[in-house]
DNA sequence: GTCTATAATGAGATAGAC
DNA sequence: GTCTATCTCATTATAGAC
């Protein structure tokens, strides 16, 4: 086996690790598993991790860091907003939950693996601020395209459409049946969109009550 | 110690066990910790089950059999749907997530177990049933004292409030952000009152303009 | 029926040669 | 740096006395 650096390294078997834990969840991802799937011996895991708990936490931390919201983005947001809640979601549910199950799974098993272990507790908390935060950078981007504001702050709607995405996908995990979850996403698309309002329009002044940090 | 049936033997067993999980995820329920809990041998619970999977089969299916939204039903109707709805789910939020937050962990770990679990994947699907034929009948108490009737098929709306509290739940157990939830609990009840359509009075030929089928 | 004792397996981690 | 071989411990499961 090629000599790497440790960095690669360990960077290898969070990737191998991750493949295992899709296949067989979090509990099948022994050492020797992960090792197996690396195509390494045992020794050169200890070799880069000092345990499996160091191993597990950086691979939390790694999938925190790394998971975007990429279904979301891919949509363009056009002028009505209704159209927009309901593609974006319908997007993310097609390609993020029915093509991939499995890494929707390991979201939530990996969230609950920090939940239950002392030290990373605070990386389950992280993984939402980074979700809602992709959300609502996507919310800003499709007001200002179909021309309308929030009526609520954008992080409380961010909440919101990342709740609904939970409860989505976790129902759909358990029953498989998306023609239900579709009904769930035009239900979503309506209450949403009402959270919209006619945004100023530019020859108004918009900071005169709000003001705004460059 | 007293000897038991084995019926009731295995119930204790699957009630230590639960009172373990609770404590320390699935993973943590190995068979020692769970005789431990329950102060019996080893060999007496390899008495009662032949194996450690066959009793987390057992315990998956009589958390679902027994798993009732007390919450919700700990309250009455009022009139007002919208005050029913949001009451309804401040119950549940109050009762069954903060004050007991292990209790909804343990639910969707379970979830997960059996989704990964040959065998018993439909336990998943039944728990959901569960859950939201429980919730359809509240939904049609709440209507009837209400006065109003649902736009939608009542299971439909069970489904959006089993989606929504789920995402509720998940969110809190990450970031533990109570005010942000009794928000997303506000704009549920917004959003869900408004499937209620008033109902057509006693007098009235209720069919007249759209028939339903039987 | 319940116990003590132990077999059998698989886990994480380490020693030491190369 | 990487390997083989091994250690130590915890696990499930079973055997056999009482």
């Amino acid at each position: 086996m090629a000599r790497m650096s440790s960095v690669d390294r360990r960077h290898e078997i969070v990737q191998a690790a991750l493949r295992v834990i899709a296949a067989d969840g979090v509990s099948g991802a022994t050492t020797r598993a992960i090792v197996a799937e690396a195509g390494m011996s045992l020794a050169s895991f200890h070799y880069a991790f000092t345990s499996r708990d160091e191993m597990m936490r950086e691979l939390v931390a790694y999938v925190v860091e790394s998971e975007t919201v990429a279904a979301f983005s891919a949509l363009r947001f056009g002028t009505d907003i209704r159209t927009s809640i309901r593609d974006s979601l319908t997007a993310y549910f097609e390609l993020a939950v029915v093509a991939d199950p499995g890494h929707e799974q390991v979201m939530f098993e990996l969230m609950q693996y920090a939940l239950r272990t002392p030290g990373i507790e605070h990386l389950a908390r992280e993984q939402y601020d980074r979700y809602r935060a992709a959300v609502s950078g996507l919310l800003e981007t499709g007001a200002e395209n179909a021309g309308i504001r929030w009526s609520l702050p954008v992080e409380d709607v961010a909440r919101l459409v990342v709740t609904i995405s939970d409860g989505l996908t976790l129902g759909w995990l358990a029953d498989r049946d998306t023609a239900a979850a579709m009904r769930v996403i035009e239900f979503a698309a309506d209450s949403l969109s009402r959270l919209a309002e006619p945004a100023p329009t530019n020859s108004t002044v918009r900071t005169t009550t709000k003001e705004r940090s460059a």
